[in-house]
DNA sequence: ACAGGAAATATGTCGGAGTAAATAGGAGAC
DNA sequence: GTCTCCTATTTACTCCGACATATTTCCTGT
């Protein structure tokens, strides 16, 4: 309803602007759409502009803006009912923990508390995954995680390549599991570990080394002590919510 | 509800047959479509019948049945290419905690080892949940734990209404988490939860009384008590998962 | 045998027309 | 004057047919 500039330039009233090389123009409206909820500049209960009028603004046909509406009622962020039009949902029905939202959460800055939130989150799982890995894990397992300890020797997280490995090294410990649902809160808890890096290295240079705390969770999950793992996985939570504290104005 | 049929007849092949009271035409062809995956009928790596020919023979246009792909594609189920068409992506992509999704997944007879899996990862949130609610919890959220107690005793879990008090009184301990991240979780475990009731009392009649369980959760976190609520609600879902053992075939 | 380009094919995008549903507003009864 | 019921409008929903675009395939030429 704001619509806060796309100023009168036509070219910038497109929406090809926000448009990445493999996305399709309808995955570009959701994305712009998306992080205009998430950002806040659509509240719950606001009721977007008719199908007409908002394709029109947008530059786009009615099919492309309703796929992409499609996209966000999927997703649980709006819905639409004829004659009432399509509305943002309350928040608590919003699929947090869907990838996409996650990544639309995280464009601009991110609202501390969900970050909060997410670390605690991180808290609860991942050492409890660290314990079951290690009763679990076999040896492709281990040389998964042993790749990714030394890709994150190499490339530090200030690379995408080191961020990458840190990952990897989550996400092996996450299929030592065999717990395809602890699985996929990997993209969300990854997604987080990696915009945390991301933010701790554009606060200070690179405020501690990780590798130590990874080594012990790898130690712990190589000799299949699960109390030592998930103290480990504890500690090392522990200490990236420390650093981002640090890092975060609040 | 399943219409696993589709006879050999023309209005059996019609996709309405699926469809409930509220739920639109691509709502209808999304949930086939993906009870269709989520039951291995079709496979990862799959790839579907051109837009026009599926549409076809759905007997819906070519709109609808793309409005439908958007869905499951927003879901991580499928993606769409020029040319290579649309394929069913790999497990670990798929959305499992997606509401609509476990839903899904939940058609017809689920999978055990996925269930075991929701279990676990209950058995790991929902004990941290319950110490956090210990130490956040306020007036409200104690009224609405005491609310659906309450509704528990009347209706038993025989009901829906008793499921729904059960899934309210979980609810109410994520609220009072103050996590948006655990409370988004609540719908996925909710679902397995009320899944497994429903299971359970298929098997046996009512094979134990689940109030007590539940008031010494409640006590605990009334008692602002951490470590006793946490271990409350351990054994709880303890408890429930033996239940649920003891009703499955495996 | 290899490289480059043309054609084929499926998804992507478009604009419009007609249908169904839900709300708002007015007509009528009490 | 209030309430109920009906109608009328608004809006999303569905369908259609066409064109654009992106890949793959395959054919041609070297």
């Amino acid at each position: 309803m704001t619509d806060t500039d796309l100023t009168t330039d036509d070219s910038a009233r497109n929406i090809d602007a926000g448009r990445g090389p493999g996305r399709r123009l309808h995955g570009a409206i959701a994305h712009r759409l998306g992080t205009d909820i998430l950002s806040g500049k659509y509240a719950p209960g606001d009721i977007l502009s008719g199908e007409v009028a908002f394709a029109e603004e947008l530059n786009v046909s009615r099919s492309a803006y309703r796929e992409a509406i499609q996209v966000l009622t999927a997703k649980g962020l709006v819905a639409s009912r004829p004659k009432a039009g399509t509305r943002v949902l309350p928040r608590d029905r919003w699929n947090l923990l869907d990838p996409e939202v996650l990544g639309w959460a995280f464009t601009g800055e991110p609202d501390k508390e969900f970050v909060r939130n997410l670390f605690e989150l991180r808290a609860i799982v991942e050492p409890a995954a660290a314990r079951l890995a290690a009763q679990r894990r076999d040896k492709a397992d281990l040389r998964e995680m042993k790749t990714a300890l030394t890709a994150m020797r190499q490339h530090t997280l200030t690379t995408e390549a080191g961020r990458a490995a840190d990952r990897d090294f989550h996400k092996a410990i996450l299929q030592a599991t065999r717990n395809d649902a602890l699985l996929v809160l990997s993209a969300s808890i990854g997604a987080a570990v990696n915009w945390t890096t991301v933010f701790k290295q554009r606060a200070r240079a690179l405020p501690r080394n990780p590798i130590p705390d990874h080594v012990r969770v790898y130690d712990a999950i190589v000799a299949g002590d699960p109390g030592a793992a998930a103290e480990a996985m504890n500690v090392l939570v522990d200490l990236a919510l420390e650093d981002m504290r640090g890092s975060m104005p609040d």
